[in-house]
DNA sequence: AAATCTGATTTGTGATCACATTATACTGAC
DNA sequence: GTCAGTATAATGTGATCACAAATCAGATTT
């Protein structure tokens, strides 16, 4: 027996509905939480962290604090210096523009892959995501959070849809290291609005979604992060 | 001050020589045994591992391996089941196309970008290392680690050439989860030598190093990986 | 015989403690 | 003021202990 439930003797129809009694150790939630509270850009890079101060503020104890930092260590959310000390990572620019390499090839094998594989429904989802997206990017006040969650919501089902666990996880390895930046930069872009000449590589990529076009699907994604990217490297916030 | 050797004032030319010293944690040095173990294919697939079995053989408490085991779980070397135990992997046919997938990306951009900045004595020490590679493949007997680590080896020049230390880093996790696979590929392939219609693929390399052509020497690398990859696909040791 | 139950053992997890190393605040000398 | 030296505080690391959950062996029942 596996679990607690499985011993049971699920009878077809009756119980096999049953919400999986969910548990995680404590050191999986906190490295979510901690992944998440990174990823929204609420920790800023150069940031110094103690394993003491944030067990404190979670109230547990240093131990699976230790853990979930070490994890996002060696996922390069985190950073420990030589040291012993823990800070968040400072992004370079040619720490940017190696990162933004590395998902184009990556990111591009997704939403080939993609476009040979995924349900219509999921493309109606993107579609759908995708007029949240420009509706907020209209407003005279974008809420960068926000655009930043759509966004990236509608780039996951894309990934997702390729249906490559090992590709996904090392894409999501690399959201985690850029999040922050796309972040900034989403609400920089939106209150520029107006002089905005790139194409809408969103809905381009639904059109070659919809034409099962591989091809099109990944010109269209490399788009997007290409002129994500070149905005944020334009900006010159970026050191080094 | 950050080490206490420079918080000596170093005469230039005098203790500029001096050896750091060096201080690794516990943790580190049990992930480096066992990630090297793992890729000597010393632990074979869906093995059963545990904290305090593993500590005992290595002499310390179970707290640092805990630590190297988690890392080497984020890396995808090891597996932690939902009972919370560990094992290593199994590779499954999709699992291993998925992984052979993603290589020809990466490494790809790896060769081309190396084509441009490697130092011609790089090009020589892959070049000899590929003598001996070819002339171990030729004995009788051919020793698969050995063969292995030469083919490591000689590949990871090449990567680190590429002065990407980001891609470096994500090809090494790659690396760690197809090593024992590869060793077992490369005495078998050793061992069905003669009908051998496969171009010299490193030599081409090479060539394409030399000339500088980033094109030539990036399907030069895909060509390696997948005459590697298709034969061990073909060998159907593979589970799935 | 095969499946189920039950108790003992072992597992990973998390808390607490000890310690070497590092950072920080403080002092005094020039 | 600036810098070297020193003492105090705080940090990450590793060991040890406690505990719930999982595993396994043997007993019992069907």
């Amino acid at each position: 027996m596996r679990t607690g439930a499985a011993a049971l003797k699920v009878v077809p129809g009756s119980l096999s509905a049953l919400a999986p009694v969910e548990s995680a150790t404590l050191g999986l939630r906190i490295y979510r939480g901690l992944r998440d509270y990174l990823m929204a850009g609420q920790l800023h890079p150069g940031q110094k962290l103690t394993l003491r101060e944030l067990a404190a503020a979670l109230n547990v104890s240093p131990m699976p604090v230790r853990e979930a930092v070490r994890r996002l260590a060696t996922e390069g959310a985190l950073e420990t210096l030589p040291n012993r000390r823990i800070r968040v990572p400072v992004m370079t620019k040619a720490r940017f523009r190696e990162l933004l390499r590395i998902r184009l090839a990556l990111e591009g094998i997704a939403a080939e892959e993609a476009a040979r594989r995924i349900r219509s429904g999921d493309i109606d989802r993107i579609e759908a995501l995708n007029s949240e997206f420009t509706r907020e990017m209209g407003r005279r006040q974008a809420d960068g959070a926000r655009l930043f969650r759509i966004n990236k919501d509608l780039h996951f089902i894309l990934y997702e849809a390729a249906a490559m666990p090992l590709l996904l996880a090392t894409i999501e390895g690399l959201w985690l290291q850029i999040g922050p930046l796309l972040h900034l930069s989403l609400r920089t872009r939106a209150n520029s609005k107006g002089r905005n000449p790139s194409p809408d590589w969103h809905k381009r990529l639904v059109r070659g979604l919809r034409r099962r076009d591989a091809a099109a699907a990944r010109r269209a994604l490399e788009g997007d992060l290409r002129s994500a990217g070149d905005q944020i490297l334009a900006e010159g916030d970026l050191p080094e």
